[in-house]
DNA sequence: CAGTTCACGATTGTTAACAATCTTTGTCAA
DNA sequence: TTGACAAAGATTGTTAACAATCGTGAACTG
């Protein structure tokens, strides 16, 4: 979700086990989620590694967001006043603080999980599974064909949704979404593709 | 499923290893995969059961399904003919067998089959997956409130649906849909929800 | 007789050793 | 120098024993 996994970088369990200080059993168990949620793939005997999706992959991604976010977030708009928004207003400044300070992994995060949080303001337990889902498949795209740049999503987008939905203009809401969307998905570059660095999971040590 | 499995059934892993014939190991790694698709419980130290949705639950699901479905329909719809429709049409015919034999469970499995298999035309895994864990949860749902009659969609809505997508009528297809998705919804009794056995499960045994 | 406590049995969670598989390295021959 | 082959090493998959937890029922006390 923080993009600090290359994809097809290698996690072995023995160097999970001895990094997060647990059994291997936590380890498989965890991995076995992960796989299932298609966020690394297990290759039989030869372990486990984190997705690399193809350009029909993302183009799958982003065809799914697509079809499911406008429709959500027109519906938000039109229930506005039935549901909290505070989440999301107070979301809005945690994005805003962090590009202040210009920390590029919260970004990254907080940038995600605003989709997320959209989701989550349906309190729609299912429809939150499934965009989580979508959301993290997709930091690993932008991670992979981002532009350095522009790995998050532009600045102030994410505010006019929310202003949108606020003002329970759900046209717009769709409207500001949809191009949102097209957005992060132009600034892709599906040529080059950066090279997947083989790094050891020691990466995650730093927590 | 097949609605064999009562909600609320318990699924001991020693049972599940002598009817299947395998390792504690794989009984486990399918229990936690089913789990992580929501379809069954895994209690702490008490085992796993077989999920039993709640109304609430009910309706996220089908709220879920009206976001997704409507629009699903109406994009296969108007990109019918670049797609291969022939899985649906078999399929149809399927239904119609199986109902002229009587077959129960079988009418059951390839009802929801058939909305699985409407994601599929659209050749994106991740909508697959999602209208999957949706189709099987209603499932779960339709047999738990569903009246004993109508356990299975009505008999030729999903050939009208298939027909309007043929003929890249969108607005029709998906207005089909959306009367189809509340017919189901409608046939529900809420109030009477049968009473969960705790059968074993040697109801697998007859495979 | 009701309620509580304790101990037993059953079931799940974990660990560690073992087996199977794959990758790598080194050797040999063409 | 290159290719194939074989053995060693490393990694994953599986099994079986052990530990921990929970539910149940009997015994005991008020």
């Amino acid at each position: 979700m923080e993009q600090r996994l290359a994809p097809n970088t290698k996690l072995s369990e023995a160097r999970l086990c001895e990094t997060f200080g647990v059994g291997r059993m936590r380890v498989r168990r965890a991995l076995l989620l992960l796989s299932s949620q298609g966020l690394i793939e297990l290759q039989s005997n030869r372990g486990a590694y984190v997705a690399c999706p193809d350009e029909s992959e993302a183009n799958d991604v982003f065809a799914a967001r697509m079809l499911i976010e406008p429709p959500l977030v027109r519906q938000l708009a039109q229930s506005s006043g039935d549901i909290d928004l505070t989440v999301l207003i107070d979301h809005i400044a945690l994005e805003d603080a962090a590009r202040e300070k210009n920390e590029r992994t919260e970004i990254i995060r907080l940038s995600g999980e605003f989709h997320t949080k959209l989701a989550q303001a349906t309190s729609n337990k299912f429809i939150f599974r499934m965009m989580r889902e979508l959301v993290t498949r997709t930091s690993l795209i932008v991670g992979l064909f981002g532009s350095s740049e522009n790995a998050s999503c532009p600045d102030d987008e994410h505010s006019n949704i929310l202003k949108a939905i606020q003002s329970k203009n759900a046209e717009l809401a769709e409207q500001l979404l949809i191009s949102h969307l097209n957005h992060i998905q132009n600034g892709l570059d599906m040529e080059t593709r950066k090279e997947p660095q083989d790094d050891l999971a020691t990466i995650l040590g730093s927590n």
